[in-house]
DNA sequence: CGGTAAATTGATCTTATTCAAACAGCGTGG
DNA sequence: CCACGCTGTTTGAATAAGATCAATTTACCG
């Protein structure tokens, strides 16, 4: 339970008092629209309207349970897991944010935030009050229309989680989330088949309906077989084309000492991304 | 597999021939925001913005994985499923829909839907051609925002299906599942404690990632512990109180025959509400 | 250097799935 | 009208998958 206070007024830019002020960026729309993967065609106007961002701490909550709903966020650096509390207040990842992702969505239906973004690791929001960019979507042809397609996004990704939960074993959804992390990270431009988790097998667990335990030993499975290779949180993807394979059809346990000799890892990342993105930019 | 075909233009009712021309009903703005529940004042420009409805018969499709996205759906009356198909043509359910729920808003991100609905009995459906609600839009105050508001809470309606997936093992879904159907009768005017599934068990299991025979199971658990009565697709809820708990923790199997003695329901059905709701009003 | 949190692995137990059989409704056609 | 077949449901017994409990190892942090 992380104990860090999170005082975020729209306009104003809160940060543990280690950063020093100065390093809180502006950003402007066209930019923000860029990042969110939106059509908006760049203008001068878009440029002058700025956005804040917000540093948070490892540990330290975007926004509350419970808080009322005025912003969006958009990641634009770190990690952030979204998660959801029940009443005996244990948690649920519903997501785990990257670069780029659309945070708050689900708070606007009733006015406050039903879920909790926390970040992973030291991390970076663009805070994007949702009236202003309401205000926007009047002078900036195209934007409303985006903003609707980008809300839809979320619903398709969390239907693509949603299939994965009910149709899939553990071995499956566990492959279908690193190959889903794997192909997000891609589109960013980092490596596909190499990346370390931010979060612990507990909480990959939670986002999958598993327990730690069978995350693990999922992993170890797929490493025994030659599809990944796990140290801790470091994971390389040997076998894409293996793993999607392993999705739906149990692996293959191979011989551990195989590993080292099979290194003629399939590298074929197309069309390869199971759960609909953290948000994905719209494959149907 | 239905063979229906569903050809729907935005502004032409299509039907099966066998429903005549003239009960295709206009709706008009006004009632079809307040059947959304927002809160859009109404308006004589709204009452002359007519809506097309469309008669979908058992079995048909309101529209198809991969069809070019042009409309929402409102359900006017009847009983959906909204399916998603993995590659294999295996369908798994991502959503039952009842009167006033809106369908086909995940096909606004691609462009296409990606699910596909299908009716589970005579049913009906206001076609509410995006363009034309984006167009509104513009000239009604405060529709803009309800219309956010109503993608987002499709979103909280996911998460909470994510959340009972995830969370809760065979018999909590199914207590959760019926229990949320009960709940969305009820604050459509019809009874909460007593209903007819449209659905097959088979179709309950797909939608909450398990087999049929565990919902039958789940099903004959709670009559006999005297939390509802099942006959086949009747449901009468004796418990909820009782089905509420069963949620969180196994229910205690009492004998058979006390049933019928054990008469006293308690019927407090308030906060009851597990699964985010097909599509609820919004209570964070 | 010690203490804590996370990860791995094994053994056991519980739960849901699988396989199979029997049964109940329902519509169809004789 | 009844017999028939079809589909959906229920129930049981065996199996498999994942959870639980527990012990050990490893990294990380002060």
């Amino acid at each position: 339970m992380p104990t860090a206070t999170a005082s975020h007024q729209p306009t104003v830019t809160s940060r543990p008092s280690t950063y020093p002020a100065s390093t809180s960026v502006q950003v402007n729309a066209n930019e923000l629209f860029c990042a969110l993967r939106l059509n908006i065609p760049a203008s001068p106007e878009l440029e002058r309207e700025l956005f804040t961002t917000r540093r948070v701490a490892e540990g330290e909550t975007v926004f509350r349970a419970g808080d009322e709903f005025h912003c969006l966020y958009v990641t634009r650096s770190g990690f952030f897991k979204s998660v959801l509390f029940d009443e005996t207040g244990t948690e649920k990842v519903l997501r785990f944010a990257i670069k780029n992702d659309l945070l708050g969505a689900d708070g606007l239906a009733s006015g406050r935030y039903p879920s909790e973004v926390i970040a992973l690791e030291a991390s970076e929001v663009i805070i994007v009050p949702f009236a202003r960019l309401a205000a926007l979507t009047r002078t900036c042809a195209g934007l409303e229309n985006g903003l609707y397609s980008l809300l839809s996004r979320e619903l398709v990704a969390d239907q693509g989680l949603l299939y994965v939960m009910a149709a899939l074993n553990a071995e499956g959804r566990v492959a279908a989330f690193l190959l889903n992390l794997a192909e997000r990270y891609g589109a960013l431009g980092y490596a596909r088949n190499a990346f370390v988790l931010r979060m612990t097998r507990q909480e990959i667990g939670s986002y999958l309906g598993l327990k730690l335990e069978t995350v693990s030993r999922a992993f170890s499975a797929f490493d025994s077989a030659g599809l990944i290779k796990v140290n801790l949180k470091h994971i390389d993807i040997v076998d894409a084309v293996g793993l999607r394979r392993a999705m739906h059809e149990p692996v293959l346990r191979a011989s551990r000492q195989a590993a080292s000799t099979e290194r003629r890892a399939t590298r074929s990342f197309d069309r390869l991304n199971p759960l609909g993105g953290g948000t994905q930019p719209a494959t149907a």
